[in-house]
RNA sequence: GGAGGAGUGGCCGAGCGGUUUAAGGCGGCGGUCUUGAAAACCGCUUUCCCGAAAGGGGACGGGGGUUCGAAUCCCUCCUCCUCCGCCA
């Protein structure tokens, strides 16, 4: 969410990053700004009946006087009620639209209409020469007999696969390794949340209200699945006011993450690239808003460790305005190259969402015993990394002409010293 | 799921319809004293909204109600504790 006194003082600039920046919709801005000064007016008029309410109490606790007063009482609780209903009601309205409106791009981001204007900023990694045609993940993991993708439908539907023996435990290894790189080598914290969350989380991350169409619930108790760790993450701190020395806060968790994919229906079916479930290991940073930058080339350099070590050859993308993600204010992903499938797959997406997340959530910082008021963090993730993406690059990478696959020499020790994975 | 109990400021804890601007204590911060520290004493110490400020208003788990007036009474939901049931 925007902050209503900053869209208040810098409508201008923020009805031109919108259009311009965005192509989005100025439309509720305006709804916006004219709700705002009419709840504002409401509510002095409001307070000031208040006052004088209090007042009138205060005098009538002194039983003489109090039958002179109530007639003045009585008539202020006519007003009053009808009062708070329409400050209430405005205010809802206002939080309704606000909630809709997009995080603004950091200045740094370059200006595009879509994804094709994005940049990508270097590649890395020595690509793999074959000397045969590498052959893409779903041919390659059903030979092996590692990944059943007709069980996978029998059971759950389209998008759904099982992982099987080796290919079970190479995501499994790929978990386990990645989880202890950010916590031993990188700094964070592990944590292991829910995978339902209550509503409040998903509009925290804003999630909702806008992008409900993209995720599973729960009706009968309003439970929502998450569509990443990002969600219960970084709700974690919702409606706290840490202690600025805490700050940077950084967490990583593994979970499992649930997405409908309504809107990429028909999109990449074939292979695990796309699933309605699928593994992902998360970072997430609590951070002073006057460091969130730096942190996120900290967050982005943590991602990259994990390909450079897995020896995956990769490029960083910068997204242009138009193809920011809703609450980002900055994005990068990272793509791993899958020589049998030919493309490069996201496989990390970084973003600083500066305090835009932190004022839905409310996740403020103060220093101890300071008389300041609180401040909002800025709140970052990057995912390190998307798990099914990652083995896609590994089966392909690693490929042999034989149909065997290498297992990286960072993952040995989490397979039991297993070095290649061949039909069983 | 059933029965009973409880939710007050960073923590403990009073408060049971009107000087509560939420007592008191602990912790924290600042000060006095001291060579320094401790002790003692004094002060400060939740948060949101409107406002340039002065000031005003809101919040005692959430929501609703009764009343001129609610932390206090009523309804409802949530959470925690105890016992029973069930279960990995």
């Amino acid at each position: 969410m925007l902050d209503i006194r900053y869209v208040r003082e810098n409508a201008e600039k923020v009805r031109r990053d919108l259009v311009e920046k965005l192509f989005f919709d100025p439309a509720p801005l305006d709804a916006i700004l004219q709700l705002d000064a009419e709840r504002r007016r409401l509510q002095v008029e409001r307070d000031t009946l208040n006052a004088r309410r209090n007042a009138l109490s205060k005098e009538m606790s002194d039983p003489t006087k109090r039958e002179a007063l109530k007639i003045e009482a009585a008539a202020l609780k006519e007003k009053i009620p009808a009062l708070e209903k329409a400050v209430a009601e405005i205010e809802a309205q206002q939080t309704e639209i606000a909630l809709q409106l997009p995080n603004l791009p950091h200045e740094s981001v370059p200006i595009g209409r879509d994804e094709t204007e994005n940049r990508v900023l270097r590649e890395e990694g020595r690509k793999r020469e074959f000397d045969f045609v590498p052959k893409p993940h779903w041919d390659l993991a059903s030979a092996l007999a590692i990944i059943d993708f007709d069980r996978g439908v029998k059971i759950a539907g389209s998008r759904f696969y099982v992982l099987c023996g080796a290919g079970a435990r190479l995501q499994r290894a790929l978990i386990n390794w990645m989880v202890d790189l950010h916590v031993q080598e990188h700094g964070y914290a592990e944590v292991y949340p829910p995978y339902m969350v209550k509503r409040e989380c998903l509009i925290g991350t804003a999630q909702l209200p806008k992008f409900g169409d993209n995720l599973y619930r729960d009706a009968e108790e309003d439970f929502w699945w998450i569509p990443t760790a990002e969600v219960p993450v970084t709700n974690l701190y919702r409606d706290e006011v840490l202690d600025a020395a805490r700050l940077p806060i950084n967490h990583v968790a593994y979970t499992a993450c649930f997405r409908r994919e309504k809107m990429a229906a028909g999109r990449d079916t074939r292979g695990i690239k796309r699933g309605h479930q699928f593994d992902k290991v998360e970072m997430v940073k609590f951070v002073h808003p006057d460091t969130s930058m730096a942190e996120l080339e900290r967050l982005l350099a943590d991602a990259e460790d994990v390909l450079k070590r897995l020896e995956l050859r990769y490029r960083l993308v910068q997204m242009c305005t138009g193809d920011l993600s809703f609450s980002a204010m900055v994005k990068y992903d990272l793509e791993v190259w899958a020589p049998g499938a030919d493309e490069w797959l996201e496989v990390s997406s970084c973003s600083n969402f500066g305090d835009f997340q932190a004022r839905r959530a409310a996740i403020r910082f103060k220093d101890k015993g300071s008389k300041d008021k609180p401040r909002l963090v800025h709140t970052l993730n990057g995912s390190g990394l998307a798990l099914p993406r990652t083995l896609i690059a590994v089966l392909e990478n690693y490929q042999q002409a034989d149909g065997s696959v290498v297992v990286p020499a960072v993952l040995r020790p989490y397979l039991g010293g297993l070095e290649v994975i061949r039909r069983a």
